[in-house]
DNA sequence: GCTAATATACTTGTATACAAGTTAAACAAG
DNA sequence: CTTGTTTAACTTGTATACAAGTATATTAGC
């Protein structure tokens, strides 16, 4: 199995998750092209596992529109430049959802969290560690979403991290080469979403929304399907 | 299997999502309570079919979180009155985002397709069919839902969906023995969106989505878990 | 050459088999 | 009676077997 996706986060899980996990980074890095039928016992003999693991994996990719189960076969959808933004719009959704329930409670132990995780992606850049900063990243949202306890939106972000982290993950390897001073901007967006919590000013949310959400436009600007970022994408072991 | 999920909306689809719908419907109207430890081999037997079928409805169940696939057995996680208020948050949140692209399109064709759903529904409370008049409802919903042509916005309320059918049916089904007056004011609600969409007015689309909610906050006023109202719940078979 | 029936080589859905792990009861030692 | 160990009956994850369905290639009839 090519390590596209880091195998360190993979723990203890399943084959099925496994499985799931490299063909989603596959999928999504365009290693796998759009339209590719996918049967179960190719993927069986490729993955040199049975195909239980495999349906497993198929149905988890299925839920999350990569594939399409057919009658015969696994369509690849894929990723489309308007698919990242409309990702985006959803992450959008739902942390303005967020956000306008952290302006009614105390957040003070969500700040220190925000700020311990802050602080390990100022290392995670400084050791160029791509990986590690996209999970840190994610953590960091992740937590603004959780910290409302509010079991449905926290539902909806369960079933869209997966891709997201796929993005992430591409995204942040390709600028950790290509575009090191960005990181600068990140970690300041993210000052940025702690400030706003802090003094609850919904202008700084706004503020901090929308150059988030300006930075992702820059990303997707033609580069999602430059050949060269897929490229070295697709070449990434750990 | 205890039939109630009205089996004739099964179509062709397979045992687990047959096992799932049922689980599903037995779960959230209490018929199933919460804290109850399933295994794969007791549910096998029960429906008469192989663990096959079994796993794929626990892991369609799990993504909605109604159960928790643990080391051993999976536990009913079950639905409480918040989780009703929480998901029509994200119902409320879903569709708010796309009445905010609906009023910048061209709405024609999509009114008349819900003129016509609304047709149907006045049928369906004439004929007391609660089960066609919720399915209906949902369609209506749906409906609005995929005109702004948001693949991932339909991703969201896909997931979102079966729970909500549950929920709907369960609560369609006992106010048309008790309520029946209700299903006026229903009707009122959705004539109310047609015309928000109609006159693109967002004053009036302001005005629906709070008379649905309330009617909503209504149904969850301790409704929900009367005794009674669940007895019929889980009595009504098809 | 063209059309229609048939054969075959795939596919998935379900059932079953087996290995590895977990729980809890039975039981032995103190 | 309490504690620690063994054992037995469960559990899931994965592998495999089989049935039923589908697409494609092939062949028969014209």
């Amino acid at each position: 199995m090519k390590a596209f996706y880091p195998e360190q986060r993979l723990g203890s899980s399943s084959m099925g998750e496994r499985v799931a996990a490299d063909l989603r980074m596959r999928i999504i890095s365009n290693d796998i092209e759009k339209e590719t039928l996918l049967s179960e016992n190719q993927l069986s003999k490729e993955y040199q596992v049975s195909r239980s693991p495999i349906r497993d994996a198929l149905k988890l990719l299925e839920k999350e529109d990569l594939i399409e189960l057919k009658k015969m076969g696994a369509e690849v959808i894929g990723i489309t430049e308007k698919d990242i933004e409309e990702i985006y719009d959803v992450r959008l959704m739902i942390e303005s959802f967020v956000f306008r329930r952290i302006l009614n409670k105390d957040n003070q132990q969500l700040i220190l969290e925000l700020q311990k995780i802050l602080e390990m992606m100022k290392i995670a850049i400084k050791y160029k560690d791509a990986t590690e900063f996209t999970f840190k990243d994610i953590e960091f949202h992740e937590t603004i979403i959780t910290s409302i306890q509010h079991r449905h939106i926290g539902i909806l972000w369960a079933n869209l991290k997966p891709v997201v982290e796929c993005l992430v993950l591409l995204d942040m390897r390709h600028r950790m080469q290509e575009n090191y001073e960005d990181f600068e901007r990140v970690i300041a967006n993210h000052e940025l979403f702690i400030q706003a919590i802090e003094k609850k000013d919904e202008q700084l949310v706004e503020e901090a929304f929308y150059k988030n959400f300006n930075d992702v436009q820059k990303q997707s600007e033609g580069l999602w399907h430059n050949p060269e970022y897929l490229k070295r994408a697709s070449d990434y072991h750990e």
